[in-house]
RNA sequence: CGCAAUGUAGCUCAAUGGCUAGAGCAGACGGUUGAUAACCGUCCGACGAAAGUUCGAUUCUCUCCGUUGCGACCA
């Protein structure tokens, strides 16, 4: 016979390399250094070879700045998508990319080189260029390296720029394809015109906020006769009064327009006869102080059309104008507490065409000139009497008291309100024509862009749903695409203008000509070289046959450059990518953006949209649910968070998040995912603990062998499993995480684990009963790390190494679990009930423990007493109770009303198992020990 | 001002035209000390506001309020 053992060392406690603590800070560069060296990303892609294709395209970030909480949201939740499809066994490349071109890096070189004393103008374009390209380098790299820190993989050695070579000599000729097919016309148009940046401005570019204008109310007087608008009038002095909030675009008035359709009273104040919107005469005179009560005449606005007025102190006439536009008073958006008035105006509107949009139509259709005599720096030209050379914004008070000198001021006062802004500079804009290059939404070879836009919308597949309705809306009701913009990074406009005869040359076979040379040079040689250097040989312009031209100066709009991704990323990559893509994924401001223009560039090469699918996610908010800015210092930088708990905590908190909508995050939302993040880690070290020593190839359990229990966790497991692979099909990764997290908490922990804790560390290492939790656990091991590895790239890469006998280097490389499809819902609901039944005992454990009886549940005895099918069902597990129970001993009585009672367990502890059994003290060479655990230690021994 | 989305416990999410609106985390209290900077349990806690439809609404309709995004206008 041989020696006892030491009892405790026959305990099987759980053992493992995959550490409690994950120090994140330090793990995950170390295992991210590890993915490069083993070129993970390329054997992804290399075990997929002949799979099927799934292509996410990835939106470019403007290469300025560092990455902000939603450029890493972003990332990561396109690495969810690439990870998620690779693992489901497509070929997802992922090829990220870089917007290089634009403003904000104009105006930081620019302001890098005033710090240095110098100015943009003091050196060549191409050393301009240069610096820029070398700003935008620097960004990129730095932005690279914060998004592999991520965990994100993909071809980061290898992005697409939109400023390299390849890029460029695609970009160009993409704007070809729009002049063959006849959408590009060069128009005098007011256009938003930033003065700072000296350039115009999309649309989309213009941001609005509150200042305080001028409010003017001006005379201007009548010069036809009086008498066509009302005999009453005949005589009289009449002056029309207009409202203006820009009394500096009055040099360029060439016009007055009242709405056809309003009432319009003459008024007669003093020696005057003002003419105001019946409307408005009372709210006008209140200000003005006036009465307002000596009405001479009253009529429609129609009786106005094409009379004319005096410019108040230019000697110019001033056409009355009849338009829909005219509203009474300002209805912008804001605050109306705040307003100065929730009312103005004058039912006339000031009308300079080369000011406004509203202007310019209604000018066009009387055929006024596009007048605009301000010049790019906001300053009034040589022709402006009295006010040449003044900035227009330093004029405004200026203009203000000539009127008031000439007697042509009714009123002044201060006036809040909205006020367009660059995006960019962060200051006022002015509306001001000049001549710009546009790319028509109604107009064409065949059918319309608008047109075929809206055909392709629909067959677009939107996430979420109302996207669609979205992206129709802003496509019926935008504008045509200006394209130029008067700066000088980005891609040139290869246009030419003839110096002799001013043609301008505008030809897609020149465009491609010049493109080429691009391919070889980048878009400097536009800057490198002479106009006949880039024209093919021996051009001549088709109007004079001169030779003689200069270039363009115009270059494209970056939204242009971006658009243009879908030709040249996803065709010139056509090795690894495709047009069109499965999916675009970008935050809701894209609709406006890169998916509208995408989709005019994918229209333009290709009529039809570069996407299959577009997935939007919401914005980054604070806790509060208010917009992060820097001014509220409630900014969370993604960066710190990495620092401070790991990438995989911000990765987590994205999976947790409805993307959908506006996310909050926070430091308790952050804290609240780090405490997921650990019980998800426990849950998988306590799998991976207890599977030391176990080899799935020969130690696996058969199904019907296994115990029950071990069999409903594995049926658990499956359904989970199911929910989960739903979740990453239809991009829901929310559901993923909540039911992984509701499996590991619920599930596992509370009740699984709890309850094989004491098979699995009692039992003989060998025996059936271990073998078959081990059997369980080892599939729960393996399946969680593979259904997470999307979004804990990290965590689960390491526990899956931890998994015995793994032979994939990486859980990366592996593939989703296929589910095990044996819906045993029976099973199912049978541990339900068992459980239901479990959560009263733990209820009265509970208050056993409270009185005393009890401390730990292994001191208790537990008699139920239960209804006659009640008792039956259990009686089917009568053995296992206990353990279920996680108690010493159950009795199940039959009764009609259902009853649980505590009582001290009998018998003494066990040493080994620490359960209470009379038996204890029986076996003489155990002494301490139980009939379960001598059972036990006389298996051990014989190993 | 228009369009859109959204508003369920401190946090992240569920469900439902009708029995006590689920879950996890957090919090309070306790147990355990063989997952131990872990684990288990008990308790506590919510439908933004008003009106309407209905026998009955958190769920449907409308209004309001809050938040966010987009847009128009500001001549």
């Amino acid at each position: 016979m041989s020696e006892p053992l030491e009892l405790k060392k026959t305990v099987n406690l759980p053992k493992t390399d995959f550490a409690q603590k994950a120090n994140l800070g330090q793990s995950e560069p170390a295992r991210l250094q590890k993915w490069t060296d083993a070129k993970l990303y390329e054997r992804i892609l290399e075990t997929r070879q002949t799979a099927e294709k799934f292509i996410l395209h990835d939106g470019p970030p403007y290469a300025n700045a560092d990455i902000h909480i939603g450029t890493a949201l972003n990332k990561i939740l396109k690495d969810f998508v690439v990870k998620s499809r690779s693992m489901m066994g497509f070929a997802a490349p992922y090829v990220p990319g870089y917007d290089c071109h634009g403003l904000p890096i104009e105006n930081y070189v620019e302001r890098e080189l005033k710090k240095k004393g110098k100015n943009k103008d003091d050196i060549p374009t191409n050393a301009f260029r240069r610096i820029c390209r070398e700003h935008a380098a620097t960004a990129m790299n730095n932005q690279t390296r914060d998004f592999k820190r991520l965990g994100i993989l993909g071809e980061w050695e290898t992005p697409y720029l939109t400023m390299s070579n390849e890029y460029e000599a695609e970009t160009a000729p993409l704007f070809g394809k729009y002049v063959e097919r006849g959408y590009v016309y060069r128009g005098a148009r007011p256009v938003y015109w930033d003065v700072y940046d000296q350039t115009a401005l999309a649309e989309a570019e213009v941001e609005y906020a509150d200042v305080v204008s001028p409010s003017v109310y001006v005379k201007f007087p009548l010069k036809s006769d009086a008498k066509t608008i009302d005999a009453a009038l005949e005589g009289k002095n009449v002056k029309f009064v207009i409202w203006t909030t820009t009394p500096w675009t009055l040099p360029a008035n060439l016009g007055i327009s009242v709405n056809p359709n309003f009432d319009y009273s003459a008024v007669e104040v003093g020696d005057e006869v003002l003419i105001i919107a019946t409307e408005l005469v009372k709210e006008v005179a209140e200000k003005a102080g006036f009465d307002g009560k000596q009405e001479l005449a009253r009529f429609k606005g129609e009786k106005l059309d094409k009379l004319e007025a005096k410019h108040p102190w230019l000697d110019r006439t001033s056409l009355l104008m009849l338009g829909e536009h005219v509203t009474l008073g300002d209805n912008s958006p804001g605050d109306d507490e705040q307003k100065t008035d929730k009312t103005a105006g004058t039912g006339l509107v000031h009308t300079a065409p080369g000011h406004g949009t509203d202007d310019f139509y209604v000018g066009q259709r009387y055929g006024l000139a596009v007048y605009c005599p301000v010049d790019n720096g906001g300053k009034f030209t040589a022709e402006v009497e009295f006010f040449a050379g003044e900035f227009v914004f330093k004029a405004n008070p200026k203009i203000v008291e000539l009127m008031r000198e000439n007697g042509s001021l009714l009123l002044h006062e201060d006036y809040k309100h909205r006020y367009p802004h660059g995006w960019r500079s962060h200051k006022p804009v002015i509306y001001r024509a000049t001549p710009q290059w546009f790319i028509s939404m109604d107009t064409g070879e065949n059918e319309s862009l608008r047109k075929q836009g809206l055909r392709e919308v629909e067959k677009v597949k939107w996430h979420p749903s109302w996207g669609e309705s979205r992206m129709a809306n802003m496509l019926k009701s935008r504008p045509d695409w200006c394209v130029s913009r008067q700066r000088v990074w980005g891609v040139p406009i290869i246009a030419f203008h003839c110096a002799d005869c001013s043609h301008v040359v505008i030809d897609s076979q020149v465009i491609y000509h010049v493109a080429d040379i691009f391919a070889a040079e980048t878009a400097d040689a536009w800057y490198n070289r002479e106009a006949s250097e880039l024209l093919p040989e021996n051009y001549k312009c088709v109007e004079c046959e001169s030779t003689n031209f200069a270039k363009e100066t115009d270059i494209l709009d970056v939204w242009f450059d971006s658009g243009s991704s879908c030709v040249a990323v996803l065709e010139t990559r056509g090795d690894t990518l495709r047009f069109p893509a499965d999916v675009y994924l970008e935050g809701g401001d894209q609709y406006r953006g890169w998916f509208n223009s995408s989709l005019m560039c994918g229209i333009a090469a290709h009529d039809a949209a570069p996407y299959k699918q577009i997935l939007t996610h919401g914005w980054v908010v604070d806790g509060e649910g208010r917009k992060q800015s820097k001014s509220l210092g409630n900014v969370t930088s993604p960066n710190e968070i990495v620092k401070q708990s790991g990438a995989e905590i911000l990765r987590l908190w994205a999976a947790a998040v409805d993307y959908t909508e506006d996310m909050r995050c926070s430091k308790e939302i952050l804290d609240r995912v780090t405490d997921a993040y650990r019980k998800i880690r426990n849950t998988l070290r306590y799998a991976l603990g207890n599977l030391e020593g176990f080899n799935p190839e020969t130690d696996k359990t058969a199904l019907a062998e296994m115990l029950e229990i071990d069999r409903w966790a594995l049926a658990s497991l499956d359904k989970a499993a199911e929910k989960m692979l739903k979740g990453y099909e239809t991009y829901d990764f929310q559901t993923v995480y909540q039911t992984i997290y509701n499996f590991c908490t619920v599930a596992l922990s509370a009740r699984y684990f709890d309850i094989i804790k004491d098979r699995l560390y009692i039992f003989a290492p060998h025996s059936v009963e271990r073998r078959s939790a081990q059997t369980a656990l080892y599939d729960i091991a393996d399946n969680l790390c593979r259904l997470l590895a999307p979004i804990l790239v990290f965590t689960t890469d390491e526990a899956f190494e931890n998994l015995p006998n793994q032979h994939l280097s990486s859980v990366h490389l592996a593939e989703f679990p296929k589910l095990a499809g044996v819906k045993d819902e029976k099973l199912l609901a049978d541990w339900e009930r068992i459980f239901t039944i479990r959560d009263e005992v733990l209820k009265k454990l509970e208050e056993a423990r409270n009185a005393k009886i009890i401390g730990s549940g292994l001191e208790a005895k537990v008699i139920l007493t239960t209804d006659k099918e009640t008792s039956r069902f259990l009686l089917n597990y009568y053995e296992d109770l206990r353990y279920i129970f996680i108690v010493s001993q159950v009795e199940v009585h039959e009764d009609e009303n259902f009853g649980v009672e505590i009582q001290k367990a009998d018998g003494a502890k066990c040493e080994r198992c620490w359960n209470y059994s009379v038996r204890v003290g029986e076996f003489a060479k155990y002494p301490p020990g139980c009939e379960r655990c001598f059972a036990a230690l006389n298996k051990i021994e014989k190993m």
